[in-house]
This record gives structure tokens, sequence and C-alpha cells, in this order.
DNA sequence: ATGGGGGCCTGCCGGC
DNA sequence: TGCCGGCAGGCCCCCA
């Protein structure tokens, strides 16, 4: 599920539940995900106000009023479902303790957010609030694609040279940091790039254009996503989505939707990953 | 340094 | 119906 605007939904959707909001108690379920979790997590949580969310790349960071930020990435399967009482005087029922569920945290409006992750790739961690920027998975993230830094200029610098697919260069969240599978996808498309063309082997000019239509692409996304935010279980990121807009991702064998062209839809695999793409409209 | 592949986990779906 | 292989939106690590 989460790629950039996924995450942005769930912390958008989890912001009104979590934000100003004290937690009362962590159960924590397990001792890991991919990662062991922080030495005393359940403990360092408990009573700990979440003065903000934000994002970063497909992070979530909750800034504590302890001074740490809990660090929350989804993983491939990672999802956060809102239950219990709404700041709003809403109610939704706690579902039945469900399997992987790893990290409940419950908070002091009766609102409860728990971590269900079946693949257990998703990760938690605790950091000083005032090193995030340190920390070993924050550390080495390019710009964010919707920021500033995030211009012609850079990422005509960034790839230049390079020899690896423009594919691969576009999910290396070192380059530019958000980017998944899907959205490289529907980028490449957009551009008409094929995405085995090896990234300094493109134009200034088309890499240029890649800028905008990346910004679109993530934009409309969160729009979708966001759009749909119209009660607080769509925070779990099942709902909504991008997913009707695809225009290339899971489509393998259905027609380009160029008006005019008449080729299908082609998966190769890049990297062991599924590329989609038009043969005739992307080269 | 750079690029490619393996591995982590579980669940689901399609084919037989 | 059941079994099996293939596949999944991420990310780190290792090797050439």
């Amino acid at each position: 599920m989460p790629e950039l605007p996924e995450v942005e939904t769930v912390k958008a959707g989890l912001a009104p539940v979590m934000e100003g909001q004290v937690i009362t108690r962590a159960d924590v379920n397990r001792p890991d995900l991919r990662w062991p979790f922080p030495e005393g997590l359940a403990a360092r949580l408990t009573g700990k106000c979440v003065n903000r969310l934000r994002r970063r790349s497909k992070y979530i960071l909750a800034d504590l009023d302890s001074g740490e930020t809990l660090l929350i990435h989804l993983g491939m399967s990672g999802r956060m479902l809102i239950s219990g009482q709404m700041p709003g005087g809403f109610h939704f029922d706690h579902p039945a303790p469900a399997k992987h569920d790893h990290v409940v945290l419950h908070m002091a409006t009766g609102a409860r957010i728990t971590f269900n992750d079946a693949r257990r790739f998703g990760a938690m961690d605790l950091m000083p609030t005032d090193q995030q920027d340190d920390h070993w998975l924050i550390r080495d993230l390019g710009p964010e694609p919707l920021g500033n830094a995030f211009d012609e200029t850079y990422l005509t610098q960034r790839l230049k040279g390079r020899n690896t697919p423009i594919k691969s260069a576009l999910l290396d969240q070192r380059i530019v940091a958000g980017l998944g599978n899907i959205y490289v996808c529907e980028v490449l498309f957009r551009a008409g790039i094929h995405p085995r063309r090896k990234a300094g082997q493109i134009s200034a000019k088309r890499i240029a254009g890649l800028v905008p239509l990346i910004r679109d692409v993530l934009a409309e996304a969160i729009a979708a996503g966001g759009s749909s935010l119209r009660d607080y279980r769509q925070a779990d990121g099942e709902l909504g989505y991008f997913q009707h807009g695809f225009q290339v991702y899971d489509r393998e064998g259905a027609a380009c939707v160029t008006p005019h062209c008449e080729k299908k839809i082609t998966r190769i695999v890049q990297s062991g990953r599924s590329s989609f793409f038009c043969p005739q409209c992307q080269r």
C-alpha cells in the first residue's frame, strides 16, 4: 500500500485523533517488526502527549512532549486502524483483536490506534526529536518530491552519468524520497520514458519534464486519498486512493489509455520488481 | 562507487 | 476442495 501519498493520507487521518492528545497506554505485543523495537518502547510512550504528526518520505513522525519522536513505517502491508471514541464524539467499535495487531496506542480520549502489519516489513523506533535528521533511516533520504529542494536542476544533476535504468533511479530514496513502484510506473508513462532507459542517457529536457510530472502524480493521489477522508476509518489507508486513476500500474494486457494507441500495457521485471508500461508511448 | 540480486514475512489469487 | 507457485505497494545488505 504505502507510498508517499498513502502515508500522507494515513498521517492526515491520524492527526485529529493523536495530535495534542496523551497516550495513556501502549500495548506492544511482540518484540520487533522488521527490526527490534527500541528499549522500553511502551514505557517511553505511556503518558506522553503527541505534540505533532509529520511525514518525511514514507515515514510518519510523531513528536512527543518527552523530547522523543516516534518513527512509524508501514512497510508493505502496515495499516493504522482507528477505533474507540473519536474527538468529534463518534464511536467505532473495537474490531475483534485481529491477527497481526502488533502495537495498540490507547489515547486519553478513548481512541485507539492499532498498528497491524501481516508481513512485518514495517518498523517503529524512537529518537531524540532534535536529532531526527541523524536517524539512520532518515539520514540518507533525498529531498521531498513536493518540496522546493526538488527541482529540475537537482534531478538533472543527480541523474547525470548514471548507468542505472530510470525506473531504478526514481525508486532510489537517496535521489528522491517517497516514490514507490506504482507512482514511478505512472510517472514514466506520463513522461513517455521507457522504464529501462538509462538515467544518464535521457535528455536534460526530458529529465526536467519529470519534475512537474512527479509532483502532479503525487498531488493528485494525495487529493484522491485526502478527499476520501470522510470519516476516520479511512485513516487505515484501505479506502479512497488513486488506484482508479492508474494508467499503467497493474494493467498488464489492457489497452493503453492514449487515444489512438493500439498497444497493450506490458509488464517486465526490473531488479525483481514489476514495471508496467506502454511499448508504443514510452521510449 | 555503482548496479543487481537476495532476503525478510504472510496472504492472496489463479491454475491444476 | 486443496495444494502449489507466483506475486505483492519497501528497504537493507551483500557481492561483483
